[in-house]
RNA sequence: UGGGGUGUAGCCAAGCUGGUAAGGCACAGGACUUUGACUCCUGCAUUCCCUGGUUCGAGUCCAGGCACCCCAGCCA
């Protein structure tokens, strides 16, 4: 029954020790986002690591939001991570928790470790902290405040709590070693005043718990088994074994970091793709173009596509950067089984098939999918006007051009041979229509004599079809380390082409937003959200591979 | 010049107790083709950051180097 393939990695190899030796009955993991922004494919490597572990080592797998910061976080971004969560596949099921909802419990042990002389309220300013903190090859200097006693520290802590301080003027720290080498452990703030209403406790708080003293309790109050998170948070794991020391029973969860995602040619930094929002370098969170999930959505990837990758890149913690292409590819692949295929002209140049009847219209059959039978055909209607794609002629082709050209025969998908017969220019030079002549003999495409032609190209009757606006869209940036100098200087200018004259087949007059689609020879597509009945619009979400740009480019 | 990590092909990444370098993507050929797509074959690391050492044998063990990443928020 366990059909898993997932491939092997040094935290599966972790837990497989626990369960064997007994050390952990039940794996229980957790996806504790800040809630501060959008949820991007980085986060979908660490849910899908979490949500995967939980499922496949039969355990639990806990949604929990880390808000210890009311400043930067906002309900919106609880909303769409939930969203984004559901949409990527996972289910937390009763496991939904917020690090706010153990502030009280959290204080409490603040309280603890103030009684056991390991924690202090400490009045030094930020900067006066900062300066007794040392350098990371000299040792700090004890704060004043830190012997001081059990009872002011207890009685001071709760007039912090009590919103008798302003903003700075007071923080609590962990009391552990100012000489400490990792300079996390030099006297960590552990809580910090801040008079600003929280999303979810609003005013009833003005003290805040610090990333360090809420994370490791949160995943101890939980019951977490493996706490895993990312590579920076390396130098805090003794502080969280620490905090877990002094003030709560064994077993402790179990840190574990690894190697964050990293793409070519992307941002993944919450902070930068905020920047790309604000600055309105992007129509915003879901902007087809942003690596978050949103945006992929939009852009028509799927959730099969983002975990098929997910499980590609493997789990490790050397430091990389993964190739865009492979999730082009796994979005491909996954979309080549699913999609039905479609007619679509991007840039339309007007063909006349002088030979075939004015006025008459006759219905073709198209398969819907090659891939999947059960996929049915549909029927395309075809006349003596079509549009072919400006691409697919040439006046003067090279060698390896084997499309349409003066003289030249090639099959129109699921209709005729036609031979391009004379070309109409304008006075520029331009390529504005052609003529042709079809061979009725060839209906549905193929010779009764056998012959054979070079080309087959898509196509679409000129009335008999729909306007659309179609959105092509490339990489946000154009170095493959977007940040290696300046992140606005390698912003790709042609990020976005926009199409609004191309013509898509007759059958796309319902689509609905996200209803995706191969457009034949083109590339995977799928309907906007901003497409309506009177105006269809599309995104192109992946190109197909295409061999002939690529002998172009030699 | 402190501490913590990481270094296997163009990009990811397996390689567990030493036994003679998985797989995927990309790329290059070829077959097939009513999508120059898909699919299918074939090729793609005498070598695992470097240098020594141990061993019959080392990517795996030991020693010493080198390179890169993270840490001095009252962010997470």
């Amino acid at each position: 029954m366990d059909t898993n393939t997932t491939p092997s990695n040094f935290i599966r190899s972790i837990i497989e020790e626990d369960l064997a030796s007994g050390k952990v009955k039940k794996v229980v993991t957790r996806f504790p986002p800040e809630p501060n922004g959008y949820l991007h494919i980085g986060h979908a490597k660490s849910i899908c690591l979490n949500f995967g572990l939980a499922k496949d080592y039969n355990g639990t797998c806990h949604l929990r939001f880390d808000d210890t910061n009311p400043e930067k976080e906002d309900v919106e971004y609880i909303e769409s991570i939930m969203e984004d969560v559901r949409w990527l596949g996972f289910d937390w099921g009763e496991h939904l928790y917020y690090a706010s909802d153990y502030f009280p419990q959290l204080y409490d042990f603040a309280v603890e470790l103030i009684k056991q002389g390991k924690a202090y309220v400490c009045e030094l300013s930020a900067e006066q902290i900062r300066e007794y903190r040392g350098t990371l090859t000299e040792p700090g200097k004890e704060s004043p405040y830190r012997n001081r006693s059990v009872e002011e520290n207890l009685e001071l802590f709760e007039r912090m709590k009590n919103g008798e301080f302003e903003e700075g003027s007071h923080v609590l720290r962990a009391k552990i070693d100012m000489a400490a080498p990792n300079v996390v452990m030099r006297d960590p703030v552990l809580y910090r005043i801040k008079k600003v209403p929280h999303h979810r406790t609003g005013d009833q708080w003005v003290i805040y718990p610090m990333y360090d003293f809420t994370h490791c309790l949160s995943d101890a109050i939980e019951g977490i088994t493996h706490s895993i998170c990312t590579l920076e948070f390396e130098n805090n794991r003794p502080l969280y074994e620490w905090i877990l020391e002094q003030v709560y029973p064994k077993p402790h969860p179990q840190q574990i970091e690894f190697a964050r995602l990293n793409l070519s040619y992307t941002v993944m930094s919450k902070r930068k793709l905020l920047q790309l929002v604000e600055k309105g370098i992007v129509r915003g969170w879901d902007d087809p173009r942003m690596p978050t999930l949103a945006g992929l959505r939009r852009r028509g990837y799927t959730p099969e596509a983002i975990r098929d990758f997910c499980e590609r890149i493997g789990v490790a913690k050397a430091n990389s950067i993964v190739d865009y292409a492979l999730l082009e590819h796994c979005l491909r692949d996954d979309l080549n089984q699913k999609a039905p295929r479609a007619m679509a002209v991007l840039r339309p140049l007007k063909v006349v098939i002088e030979n075939y009847p004015e006025g008459q219209v006759e219905y073709l059959e198209a398969v819907n999918n090659p891939n999947d039978p059960k996929a049915g055909t549909r029927l395309v209607p075809f006349a003596r006007e079509i549009f072919i794609e400006r691409d697919d002629f040439m006046l003067d082709p090279p060698k390896k051009f084997y499309r349409l050209a003066p003289g030249r025969e090639v099959r129109l998908r699921f209709a005729y041979f036609i031979k391009c017969t004379d070309v109409i220019l304008d006075e520029a030079g331009n390529v504005v229509e052609l003529r042709a002549v079809y061979d009725p003999e060839t209906k549905g495409g193929s010779a009764p004599d056998g012959r054979k032609v070079k080309a087959t190209l898509h196509w679409v009757a000129a009335e008999h079809s729909l306007p659309a606006e179609v959105r092509l869209y490339d990489h946000l940036f154009n170095k493959e380390d977007p940040n290696e100098g300046d992140l606005f200087e390698n912003l790709n200018p042609n990020s976005l082409e926009v199409l609004s004259d191309a013509r898509v087949e007759l059958s796309l007059k319902d689509v609905q937003p996200g209803d995706k689609f191969q457009f034949e020879r083109l590339g995977y597509f799928c309907a906007d959200l901003d497409s309506t009945a009177e105006r269809l619009v599309f995104n192109r979400t992946v190109p197909l591979k295409d061999t002939w740009a690529k002998l172009q480019k030699k």
